[in-house]
DNA sequence: TCGATATGACTCTCGGGTAAGTTACTACGA
DNA sequence: TCGTAGTAACTTACCCGAGAGTCATATCGA
């Protein structure tokens, strides 16, 4: 299965490019990570579904958790970026929300996997794998305390475990509209950016339409 | 630490009557696998925090996911229980909830490991833990989805996938309310269960109060 | 020949699971 | 009252497979 005819091949080599390789071993093990999850997948696997072996992966990445890391930067980077030039255009409380979400499932289409890479409980919590996972989470919890804030001020609530907890939760809010959407591949990003805003509309009821 | 003076050892026995012994294993693993997760745990791990021998565990268990099994019946038995006697009081929509989440949060004071036992995403899926894992989701969903097809009935939404997609999130909700309530030790069940009732307050406002 | 790509065949550790024995106590017959 | 047999509780020392990580070597273009 290594198609030594595949493509043409750069100089003085006698396989594929070192950076093509990567590429390509990078978006098996996205796949594979984002399938199985971190702890269940061996690098044994991700290197048989690549058609390589195994010492080149270690090669190129050093061990399991720079691979996975890789994958991860990938993954918490177009979230990142999606979710900064969502906030850049300036909406605010649940337009905000939705059009966050909008632009997460573009991005995720086709490639839903990421999310689970990006969300995988059974990744190693330390080294580069835990600061890569924190930092886009932390950047969304910002975004989502800045909303609940102004919403909670509203009923008159000022408790900062109050502000603390409602954020936890709309952070899952979030995560859970992703996790499903991801769990039903035939739905278009667009059809689920529809399905949002009017499940928001539901709950908050049409005055808050903005 | 074998304490062999503890307890009126019963008939025929050198130490501690089978019974007693597996209660106080139980204890220890449930604590372990909710602190570590059921991939991170060890059988050894139990054994020593127990201060018995990893053979001892699969004479009354049989396996890890025995052990796992047994911890996992305990909690979601609870946690079934407590939401049957909750729903069984008739409340409906927004005040079940609240009722809902009170009691578990009664429940499991003093124990909220049994929570990350009976929710951890690293636990198998395969025979006897994955069913019991089921059972209280499933009837968690049930009631969920329920009040979730009231809700969106009253804004005029029929849509199958708007249910399914709405009850998913109000399920990871409820889990998050009570996930952020055992990560904060220091709070009082009855003051949770006033947070969250102030929380819903705020984002359907004093209307439903019922 | 050099350097980059690539691999087969290892080593080593960890952890689930087991075989075989040891200890301590009771029951009971002589 | 003293063996001795029975049995439950409990442990030490092991097996074995999976999987992370490594090393010596092979292939091939320039």
């Amino acid at each position: 299965m290594t198609s030594t005819a595949a493509s043409g091949a750069r100089s003085g080599t006698k396989g594929v490019a070192r950076a093509e390789r990567e590429q390509q071993i990078l978006e098996v093990a996205g796949r594979v990570f984002g399938d199985r999850g971190f702890a269940a997948t061996s690098v044994a696997d991700v290197a048989r579904e690549a058609g390589i072996s195994k010492p080149l992966i270690y090669n190129y990445f050093g061990s399991k958790e720079g691979l996975y890391a890789h994958c991860l930067r990938e993954a918490s980077g177009l979230l990142i970026a999606e979710i900064e030039r969502t906030a850049a255009l300036g909406a605010v409380g649940v337009a905000r929300a939705v059009a966050t979400l909008d632009g997460v499932f573009r991005v995720l289409a086709g490639r839903t996997w990421l999310w689970r890479v990006a969300n995988d409980p059974t990744a190693p919590v330390a080294d580069a794998p835990g600061e890569l996972m924190g930092a886009y989470r932390r950047r969304l919890e910002e975004l989502a305390r800045e909303g609940v804030g102004e919403l909670l001020a509203l009923s008159g609530d000022d408790d900062a475990l109050d502000l603390d907890a409602m954020t936890a939760v709309c952070g899952t809010i979030f995560g859970s509209l992703v996790t499903w959407w991801c769990d039903h591949p035939g739905i278009a990003p667009e059809e689920m950016g529809a399905r949002c805003e009017r499940l928001f509309g539901a709950v908050f009821g049409p005055a808050l339409g903005r």
